[in-house]
DNA sequence: CGGTAGATTTCGAAC
DNA sequence: GTTCGAAGTCTACCG
């Protein structure tokens, strides 16, 4: 890993053109040849980028280019185009062997958010509803819950950390789809997330589907309580 | 902006929990208080980050953090959660003020396929193929290109650089209600884009829209090639 | 300001 | 290996 600030113009050519008029920045080389240029601002995403894998060549500055010390051009190894940095002055510049990182460990996405409710349904959804299976396979994508209501009817439960269109649509198309099948013929839906949009809302609710808000805190909540009882 | 290599570990609570184990790595801290942590790999986007708005405070190592010289704690403004960085011994630390970045100016490739394929009309899709107009006014939205067939029937097209089934559920929303109007009453669809996924094309073409895929490069070319010829 | 659609998306899992 | 959906997505656009 090396870490360059400098006083730089980067221009881009791949999928798309872009470029950086001169100012002083952020350059991060990391090991597989990939360069990010950050701003002081912004977010996580860099200004400018060169995925990996590519390489780093340093060539000597054009005639044109007035004031230039050193041009970086990277190129990707399995595409085309090219990041060009334009370095006009280095202010700091260091270098440093990081190993290979043992990687991020995670809890708590929408794999979860299913298990959870999987395990919770008569206490979410109210007593008598049952669990019939999860992950039910269709020729479109597995549905996420089926699960009985009290009277024993079924209903398909489409769960999402953020409920948008998208998934209304999703579900709309279990609900058709498996509502051909006899057994399945009055089948509803029920769509859970922890946020709905305003606009998904208006459309589950148009087409008759439920909309159910889960809340994820209590939720896990209840399965670290039960963990406690047994 | 501050540079810090560190042998450290991370964690985060948040929309989810994340951990990452001691090693050492790259942490960036911007002006707006957000933090980055980058390894030696993966791509632009870090191991682990806080986005901004946020605050960082240099907090006493619990006595269970063994070893941590110090421990920084991001705090967000406007949510919950923290990331936090327990420092285990520092490698390098610079800082050094960029002020504000003039911002990456991008020359797109989007919109041109939409604009390309109106001028060629009739060379992409056949001869007697004619243009009614773009962007076509709807109430949920503008319809990309409505087009003559060689018999004069509309026919809706929706421009993509890459089409996936959302896209396929517009072109569908548009043909329903387009095909409401008398003039539009046997209206057709054609689902255009660079790439389309499988799952798409077998939705579209299961609903009578044709598949077409767009060769940038050759439409790019084509223009070209008329610029010069005029 | 909220919602939606696109991204040089990146990332991971399932097939 | 390919394909597809999710993301702590981020970001611009539009009402």
């Amino acid at each position: 890993m090396r870490l360059v600030i400098a006083d730089c113009s980067v221009d881009y050519s791949g999928r798309l053109d872009a470029h950086l008029p001169r100012a002083t920045r952020v350059l991060m080389l990391k090991a597989d040849g990939s360069v990010l240029v950050h701003s002081d601002g912004g977010s996580y995403k860099p200004l400018n980028w060169m995925s990996p894998p590519c390489r780093v060549e340093v060539i000597e500055p054009d005639e044109s280019d007035a004031g230039v010390q050193e041009v970086w051009q990277v190129i990707p190894l399995k595409s085309d185009g090219e990041l060009r940095v334009r370095i006009y002055g280095i202010v700091a510049d260091i270098e440093q062997d990081l190993g290979v990182d043992p990687g991020l460990t995670k809890d708590g996405v929408e794999a979860h958010l299913q298990e959870l409710l999987a395990q919770q349904v008569p206490t979410i959804l109210g007593t008598g509803w049952t669990l019939l299976r999860r992950e039910h396979p269709t020729p479109i994508g597995p549905v996420d819950l089926l699960v009985y209501d009290p009277e024993g009817k079924p209903v398909a439960i489409e769960v999402k950390r953020r409920g948008g269109i998208d998934g209304v649509e999703q579900l709309t198309r279990y609900l058709e789809l498996l509502g051909r099948e006899e057994r399945y013929r009055e089948i509803r839906g029920i769509f859970a997330a922890q946020e709905i949009a305003k606009q998904a809302r208006t459309l589950a609710e148009d087409r008759g589907i439920e909309c159910l808000i889960l809340d994820y805190q209590a939720m896990r909540g209840m399965d670290n309580a039960e963990d406690r009882l047994f």
